[in-house]
Formats: structure tokens, C-alpha cells, sequence
DNA sequence: AACTGTGAAAACTTTCACAGCC
DNA sequence: GGCTGTGAAAGTTTTCACAGTT
């Protein structure tokens, strides 16, 4: 892979955003949209959805927009979502249970197929339909399954055991709650989620309120941080 | 407050890795760090943590690095974390119900005094010791309690309404779980936390064989660039 | 006329490199 | 020698503006 083009991270989410906003004008049976309605609608602008979508092609009509069906198509295919991917979460405490019924992940393509924890009290029991396994068979099992994504819901001391020992079975992917820093290889990746960083950022933006507001004429205050 | 210069968001977002890093360096006993090991530790590097605390003064000693337990206070200072803040869930299902244990809100001062439903066989329940009160009483009860953040985890359908009445009710700060764009007036601070954008994030690196090499700041956004 | 696709400019963020202090 | 604080350079992302298509 030579012609390799480097797309940002942003770009990313903000492809993930106007899918679903595709989703939403598809079910309402609009057919056609323009750069300016799906950026009024994400809370972008039209240039910059222009330019995202520019990186991989030309999906457009000049003079008319967007066929919501087939960009929708074409998004999906991009963001590598026409084909399932196959899902474990590792910890079946609050966090993780909560995420097994998540309805919206199977819905977009992401089959959560199996559940650990290591309490021996929680393993044999039933989440969501899901028998938790224990700790143990973590590497068989995602092996055997061949799981694609795990999602580590566990405290941060464990976490990059965890993800040592998912990497070593074959999974690429990897979803973390765990307030860590974690490694993982070259060629596998990974995303974090932390409700603190949130939080704190919040608590940064309304400590410092008034020198948002002296500044910003029609932007939410704030800003909107992460993962819109 | 004119003369105040914009702080980036993912100056604000490292600041808060920091934190957690300085946190865990004085528990163990750690009394001076280095910008080089701070970066180490939070995957960023050393002139990027110095730039980062130079937005807000200079902290550190020349030839020695920064004193653990001062610099976490002036952080903490920095990101509005000396005084708690009052926090309210909206919507106790899965994801609003897991919040309400996470234990480490509660450590960091976001103090979670209040929940809400809509479902009437949910309200006069409880969760981790509080109670669910009705939809109705979301106003009332907000304004009485003077609370400060309120955590988004409704369906998106509903997910707008419940932030114009918070913000009538005098909230400040919102952290959105719902997959929807909020809009909110100027002055209030949003944040958005997206599992679909994430999971998707994972998918296009995955498809589009991640390059990773993986570092990681810590907090959200995570993986990094990929090749096309 | 409406709207896309895109080079070029502007804005912003990160990295470099070094003077100055311990 | 070790290390910070910071201007200047490099790199990245967003916005502008307009030629070109339907």
C-alpha cells in the first residue's frame, strides 16, 4: 500500500455523524440532500463536509447534492460497516453489562457474541442472553469465535493484561472504558472512552465561563468535545 | 475577562490525563516528575506537556521538573475541580443506571444528587441510594438542588427537551449520551459521548488496515491515523 | 440557479531547538 | 548535566472562494 493517504481522526467521526444523519433523512423518505442541510443538521459546515467526503471519492451531483440512499451506502462501505464484526466485552460489572444492551451496536453491525468477568459469583450466569465465561477462557474463546473488537470494561489495573491477552488471540480492535493508558502493537487499534476527561472538561468550561462567552458570537459555549 | 486566550480542547483533555498520572505518581510516594516522564507515561511527548502548562503559568523548576503534589493542586485548580459539583442523571436506564455507580465520579467531586425517569413503574425506585423521581419534577427538583451538570441518557427523541429544561431550570454543563446533536444556548458547555462513533472509529481502522502505531493520549479519540 | 469539488489561504496544533536556570 | 519555558518552524485542519456541472 503505497498511495496511502492519511485521513484524520475527525474526519473519521464526522463521517460517522453524517451517516447517521443519512439514516434519519432516509427514513423520512428525503432523497436528495446538499452539503449545507447535512452540516446545518450535524452542526458543521458545508465546506467541511464537502472536504470530508472529498478524501475518498466524488458522491455528488453539482447543482443537485446528494442521493441519501447510495451515500448512505457508500459511508457504510468506508467506515467498513457492510460487513458484521464480531464483539466481546471483558468485564460484566456495571459498564460492561450496560454496553451488552446496547441495541443501537447490533443495529449498526457490531455482534456482541461473548461476555467475561473474573468473579467466579458472576461466571455461568446470564447478561442479555449472553453466558458470562470466565476469565480463563478469555484467549480460547475469542479465538474460537474469532472476535474482531473487544470492548475491556474492567478496573484499570487489569486492563492491559487484558488487552495483552486479546491481541495474542487474534482480536484487532479495541473499545476501552478503563480510566488507562494502554499499549497495544503497531497494526492494532485503539479507541478510549473516559467519563472523567469529560467531566473534567465540562468542569474547565464552566470554571471559565466568562472567557468563553466574551468570545464566541453563535458557537455552543464549550464547544462540543468528543465524540459527536 | 477580554485579555483571555481560547485553551484548546485536547489541552484541556491532556491536562485531565495528567491529573490521573499525578494522582498515581503521589500515591506512590513520587515528589517530582519530569516532563519527559510525564509524556512517557501519558503517550504524548515532553515539549507538548510543558506547552500544555504553559498555558496556564510556569510550574515546574528549571533542571528538576515539577513538584508532584503542588502541580496536581494547581491542576486540579485549573480544571475547576477545588469545589464539587452538583450532578443529575436524566433517564435511568442501562447506560444512566451504570453512571450513577461509577465510583470515580463521585471521587474527582461530581456529586450525583439527583435521577430522573419518565417511566412510572422506574420513579420511587432507587439507584445506589437514591431515588428516581418522576420526569414532571425535572425543573423544579434541579433548580431546588442547584445543580450544576446534568448527564444526558434518554433516547434521542427526547434527549433535546430534557436539555432546554435543564438549562430553564439553571444547568451549565451537559454530558450527552444520546446519539443526537444537542443544541444548546451560548454559555453552556456540551459534551457528547458516542459508543456508535467509537465502535466505528475501530471499524475504519480495522478495514482500513490500521498503520497504529500505537500511542495514545490516554483520553477519548484515541487510535490514530490510518492509511486509505 | 443550485450546488459540488478543490486548490489556496487562514487558523490552529504540535514539534523543534535553544537560552536560561538549578 | 538535567530540565523548563518559549519563540519560531513544521505540520495539520478548517475555511474561503470560485471554476465547473447539472
Amino acid at each position: 500500500m503505497q498511495g496511502t493517504k492519511k485521513v484524520s481522526d475527525s474526519t473519521v467521526e464526522r463521517l460517522s455523524l453524517y451517516l447517521r444523519l443519512l439514516g434519519e433523512l432516509h427514513e423520512s423518505g428525503v432523497a436528495t440532500v446538499s452539503s449545507r442541510e447535512l452540516a446545518r443538521r450535524g452542526g458543521t459546515t458545508a465546506a467541511q463536509v464537502r472536504k470530508d467526503l472529498s478524501v475518498f471519492g466524488t458522491f455528488g451531483k453539482r447543482g443537485l447534492g446528494y442521493a441519501v440512499p447510495e451515500l448512505k451506502e457508500r459511508l457504510r462501505g468506508i467506515l467498513g460497516l457492510s460487513r458484521p464484526w464480531r464483539v466481546a466485552v471483558v468485564g460484566a460489572g456495571k459498564i460492561g453489562s450496560a454496553l451488552l444492551g446496547y441495541a443501537d451496536f447490533r443495529r449498526q453491525g457490531f455482534l456482541v457474541e461473548a461476555v467475561f468477568d473474573r468473579d467466579p459469583e458472576k461466571v455461568g450466569r446470564t447478561r442479555e442472553g449472553l453466558r458470562i465465561s470466565p476469565d480463563e477462557a478469555l484467549e480460547e474463546e475469542l479465538g474460537a469465535r474469532g472476535i474482531d473488537i473487544v470492548i475491556v470494561a474492567v478496573p484499570a489495573e487489569s486492563a492491559q493484561e487484558v488487552v495483552d491477552r486479546a491481541v495474542s488471540a487474534g482480536v484487532r480492535g479495541v473499545l476501552n472504558f478503563a480510566p488507562t493508558k494502554l499499549d497495544v502493537p503497531p497494526g492494532i487499534a485503539l479507541k478510549n472512552v473516559n467519563m472523567a476527561v469529560e467531566l473534567e472538561g465540562l468542569s474547565f468550561a464552566l470554571v471559565h465561563e466568562a472567557d468563553a462567552s466574551a468570545r464566541d458570537g453563535g458557537e455552543n459555549g464549550g464547544g462540543d468535545g468528543v465524540a459527536t
